[in-house]
DNA sequence: AAGTTGACTTAAA
DNA sequence: ATTTAAGCCAACT
C-alpha cells in the first residue's frame, strides 16, 4: 500500500460524515462475493453518495483497513484494474474471474449486482 | 485562492 | 478498438 498523505478526515465533509461515508464503503466492499467484481460508481450509489465514485477510489487507496478487505474485487466501469497494482489481476484470476484479451475483466460475467439496487 | 489531479463515469466520434 | 470531451468532487499544489 502506498503511504501518501492520508488524513483521517475530509476537508469538505465534516469529520462525522466522512467517517460514515468511509464506513459505508468498506462495509459494502466486504460483501462482494468471491469471483465477482463491482465498480466504484456502484459502491458510491449503494453507500448513499451517488457521484462520489472518485471518493470511493480515494478511500480504498488511502484507508489502511481496506487492505484487510476484498478490495481487489473493485474495478472501474469498463473492468480495468487499479493502476500500479499488478497483483490485483492475479488475485482475481485465482478466484476464477476471466479477463478479456484487452486486459479488462469480463464484466458481463462477473459484475456484482446486489438486490439493494432494485 | 485558483488551478490541477485522480483506484471515476458517460457519451460521442 | 481508441481517443476526446465533459461532468464530477474532494484533496492537493
Amino acid at each position: 500500500m502506498p503511504t501518501p498523505p492520508y488524513k483521517d478526515y475530509a476537508d469538505s465533509m465534516d469529520a462525522e460524515e466522512a467517517q460514515t461515508f468511509r464506513r459505508a464503503v468498506l462495509n459494502i466492499v466486504a460483501q462482494i462475493p468471491a469471483g465477482s467484481v463491482t465498480t466504484y460508481g456502484t459502491i458510491a450509489l449503494l453507500a448513499g453518495w451517488p457521484s462520489h465514485a472518485r471518493m470511493v477510489g480515494r478511500t480504498l487507496r488511502y484507508t489502511p483497513e481496506a487492505a484487510a478487505l476484498p478490495c481487489h474485487r473493485v474495478v472501474n466501469a469498463v473492468g480495468r484494474t487499479a493502476p500500479g497494482w499488478s497483483r490485483q489481476r492475479e488475485l482475481l484470476e485465482a478466484e476464477g474471474v476471466k479477463f478479456k484479451p484487452n486486459g479488462h475483466v469480463d464484466m458481463t460475467r462477473h459484475l456484482w449486482e446486489p438486490e439493494q439496487l432494485f
